[in-house]
DNA sequence: ACAAAAGTGTTGCGGCTACACCCATGA
DNA sequence: TCATGGGTGTAGCCGCAACACTTTTGT
């Protein structure tokens, strides 16, 4: 028998190989050039109950079936990278991107990751303040806000992924003003800093704090608006402010 | 005409389509989840005559035929997105990854970045001394160090990836120990301080430079000997130090 | 009145810039 | 001995940690 074959219109080769029986014959073709598929995976982090918490979903079908795994899926064909991980972020979180912080952490590849095959996944690491709504439903079995420090044991190398998005998250606070992120768009000072102190587990003097973060050019603007929140003298709000570096840093004791 | 088909053992899905031309029948099997092809490029830098240098390739074939790229190629079956780049790195240079630094650096992805179809491309950021060798011969036209500012109009999405790249290393310098990956094993202060001007293209003033290099822990290690390069005072030679991190870190003017 | 949280003023320390100055060598 | 680059000392500035203190609310 034999068989002219033609791959695609593209010119790239894959290398894994299609088997096809047509009348109890088994013709399989075999190529050389390795090909991968291309997932995003999201290390997505809120703060609720001044505590850092990852949104974690239950996987539904095998490979890890019924294990926890950070959200994620299959880029679409002709999508853009950072599209396919505002899709899932809107998807897993029904928030708009713009509300929070998307950005690229780093891509991982190692043979054997996934069992199914020749995985590669672009991390991505996102920030969104408190969702007063519930996590959208989606096609997993279940998906849950877990404070991080009781999210290990997850499918795949996640573990490792959550690991390098938390360092990413911890260093960037320092010199940019990522912190708003986790804020709704106003909030009082206290708020940012309650951002800061779960992020990097410590506590920062207040007036210290107040002082450095007003002075930061371009970091928060005030609204005019003022809140009473519990007991004490009520505090200005604030706005994220234009400012896309922080001069100068706030580092870390 | 009836086809069972079964793809592959791994379970993956491509989304490419395969056709076939069996006894003058065609059968086209076309599948839902996208798959990539997978390259690494290198951003590799080095120093030379006090200017900061990029290693370009001029490409052999299509597509971009003729034009300057920077090195890269296709991620072998089962290998490791960082042993893909050690070896391009090996291969482009002869040097031992271990000798100089190489980081990954971001993933990019948009679609028709490359005409022949899907193909994402992991960037890594490498760093070496100046290679007393030419660079090794490779299967493209050509090879050669091109200043970075004469480094525009590269094939792909490359000037995009160098640009990051840069940018990269520019503020790698300041918090980590990294200048010390464009130097010999052996190197005065002077030498270190040529890197920080050069890559930041600024000047820096020897004395307060020469404190603050000395003083951060752990960055470089005086190995007793002492060389004269020119006229003047005999400088002292260091080695690279055990630290990973800059403390203080030596900020940009 | 008192507790509690917001916000300001002040002091002292440490790192940094700027620059004077000394050291060791080649020509 | 002079030019040149290597290396040290020091004064002043600036940012920051620490903390006293004032302001404005709820109870």
């Amino acid at each position: 028998m034999q068989a002219a074959f033609h791959v695609g219109h593209r010119g790239v080769l894959p290398s894994f190989f299609v088997t096809m029986t047509i009348k109890g014959v088994v013709i399989i073709v075999n190529m050389t050039i390795n090909v991968a598929a291309i997932t995003v995976d999201l290390v997505l982090l809120t703060i609720r109950q001044s505590a850092l918490h990852v949104l974690l979903i239950r996987r539904g079908i095998e490979p890890f079936g019924g294990q926890w795994a950070l959200p994620g899926g299959f880029v679409h064909d002709d999508e853009d990278l950072g599209a396919a991980a505002a899709r899932e972020l809107r998807e897993e979180t029904g928030v708009d991107p713009s509300a929070g912080h998307l950005e690229q952490l780093a891509t991982y590849g190692t043979p054997g990751r996934d069992p199914r095959g020749r995985v590669v996944t672009v991390a991505y690491l996102a920030m969104v303040p408190d969702l007063p709504s519930p996590v959208a439903g989606s096609d997993a079995a279940g998906a849950e806000w877990r404070p991080v420090d009781r999210a290990a044991g997850l499918a795949f190398d996640h573990d490792r992924i959550l690991a390098d998005g938390l360092e990413r998250a911890r260093a960037k606070l320092e010199y940019t003003p990522l912190a708003t992120a986790f804020c709704p768009p106003e909030f009082t000072v206290a708020d940012l800093r309650d951002v800061y102190e779960t992020v990097w587990r410590t506590t920062l003097d207040p007036r210290n704090f107040h002082r450095k973060v007003t002075s930061a050019d371009g970091f928060i603007e005030p609204t005019g608006h003022s809140v009473t929140r519990d007991r004490g003298r009520p505090a200005q709000l604030f706005r994220r402010g234009p400012a896309t570096l922080l001069h100068p840093p706030l580092l870390r004791p």
